[in-house]
DNA sequence: AAGGCGTGGAC
DNA sequence: TGTCCAAGCCT
């Protein structure tokens, strides 16, 4: 297998793109709000939202002193709002279990709310320098390609950690390039629908472009359709219930206009399992 | 382990 | 238009 460590770090060195948690000392607490953010999520769409975050919880105890509705609301529009529930737990434990110090050790990491394998390592990496594989969307596109010549690739797995790490170079910050190299490679240049191939400093490397380029199918899962289901009734919801500033509104009214009252009570009902909502005799609010 | 979970831009 | 996609995690 060639070594695609070299031209990645070299491609990173000229073409990262100048984003705010790349700056000089950002700061552990910035890189796991981010990497919180990032999940799912366009940078684009995080960066403001980042900025005002910290600005307002510059580190976890302040964060974990605010009610979970303060959290909720400046989440704003970013989707998937029970990450804003959980980056608070996560901001709890860090004051309880690490006196209010994100945690270098995976382990320790991965013991918190909300962080998983790609969450985990991307902190302990960006933040701390260690040496792990990072692997997120990005790069298990561009393994997929030019490792297996694959088109797109196979649903995430437990192996996806191992792959990384057989490229990664000896040493800690070499190590930290090529995983932020590989993932910037997969979201300017290897991406999803119209790779742009020319500009790619891994084409003479490429299995994919090798084989040709073939189709060799998509067998991950698809995102289920959004329109009319229960995940557009419960934003519906939550986004009443954010922009009630603080005054709890009547479970009726809440999209009393909703074509389906049972979806819609379902919804309710599931934002509170969730405990993103909290009802009281049949008014809700957002946690406190 | 397979499915649930937001939101909006691009094509 | 609808479909795809975006630095995943949880149960």
């Amino acid at each position: 297998m060639p070594d695609l460590a070299p031209p990645l770090i070299a491609w990173y060195r000229d073409n990262a793109r100048d984003l705010p948690w790349r700056r000089e000392g950002f700061g552990a607490w910035g890189t796991l709000v981010s990497e919180f953010m990032l999940q799912q999520t366009p940078v684009a769409r995080v960066i403001p939202r980042l900025e005002e975050w910290l600005s307002r919880w510059p580190t976890p105890a302040d964060l974990a002193a605010a009610p979970p509705a303060d959290a909720v609301r400046l989440w704003a529009n970013l989707g998937y709002p029970r990450r804003a529930l959980w980056l608070h737990r996560a901001a709890t434990e860090i004051r309880d279990r690490h006196d209010g110090m994100v945690p270098r050790d995976v382990d320790a990491l991965l013991a918190l709310t909300g962080i998983g394998d790609y969450t985990a390592r991307a902190v302990a990496v960006f933040a701390f320098g260690d040496r792990h594989p990072v692997v997120d969307t990005n790069t298990r596109r561009v393994l997929a390609r030019a490792v297996e010549g694959r088109s797109q690739p196979r649903p995430p797995a437990k192996a996806d950690l191992a792959a990384m790490a057989a490229i990664l170079p000896e040493d800690d910050g070499d190590a930290a390039v090529v995983n932020a190299a590989a993932m910037e490679l997969g979201a300017v240049v290897c991406t999803a629908r119209t790779p742009r191939c020319e500009a790619c400093p891994l084409a003479d490397l490429c299995a994919w472009r090798a084989a040709g380029y073939p189709d060799t199918g998509d067998d991950r899962r698809k995102q289920a359709r959004y329109e009319g289901s229960d995940r557009q009734a419960r934003g519906a919801v939550l986004k009443v219930l954010r922009d009630a500033d603080g005054h709890v509104a009547p479970a009726a009214a809440v999209i009393a206009e909703w074509p389906d009252p049972q979806q819609r009570d379902r919804a309710i009902d599931s934002l509170i399992v969730d405990g993103l909502v909290e009802a009281v005799d049949g008014m809700l609010h957002l946690p406190r």
